[in-house]
DNA sequence: TTGACATAGTACCTTTTGGTATCATATAAA
DNA sequence: TTTATATGATACCAAAAGGTACTATGTCAA
């Protein structure tokens, strides 16, 4: 059902590449707008979107001379889908899920 | 408020050490009873025991000349609270919550 | 107290990772 | 059609990661 996590929580395990997902949720960026916020060299950046679409956490389209980077939610989710295990041993975290649902349902 | 998740994410970007918290999340077991699980040396697991250590993934504690490890969450806690900065972006994720409570429910 | 058992520690090896520098290619603009 | 811009690709490097083998230490049991 769901997919290997693998590449997303390697993906995920360095910190610039987290600080890229983040730019990236506010709006999309060129490489060149990524390279713009970190202190690192083109090729350094260029591996790092290269890791993260290989986790299924960015998509890249061409536009012009540009290569546009998305946010992408996929492998996100195939990380998620592993930590959905260990709520069940996570008493406050269900507490707080279980009042969340029940105010969803009084907007009915 | 939430703490570094660096060292959570880095100890979970290993799939040995991601199974070895599924076997501490059914009973404790020594480093002996976790080595019995896999097929690497005691060294290997060793180091990957104080990863996930160094993470706060689990616990050591000395019993007789045992070192039982326990999973311990707080770890965990660092990592899901980086990522529910992305929960904003995910909608179907409420959906799937849902019926994981009603599953629970089922289980009383 | 001696032997077996459970673990710790160290040295070493190979591959991966994060980084750089340099050169090549494609596209937009003058 | 040059020229500047945006990116791709390659080779290289030091450090970290994942692993092994071997030795040392502490503890239980006969």
């Amino acid at each position: 059902m769901s997919s290997d996590p693998q590449e997303g929580f390697r993906a995920l395990s360095d910190p610039t590449r987290r600080a890229i997902l983040i730019h990236l949720s506010r709006h999309d960026m060129s490489i060149g707008d990524v390279i713009a916020e970190f202190d690192v060299t083109r090729g350094a950046i260029k591996k790092h979107l290269l890791i993260l679409e290989q986790g299924d956490l960015i998509s890249v389209r061409t536009q012009g001379r540009e290569r546009i980077n998305h946010l992408e939610l996929h492998g996100m989710k195939a990380v998620r889908d592993w930590f959905a295990y260990f709520d069940q041993f996570w008493d406050e975290r269900l507490g707080a899920l279980k009042q969340a649902i029940e105010n969803k349902k009084d907007d009915h």
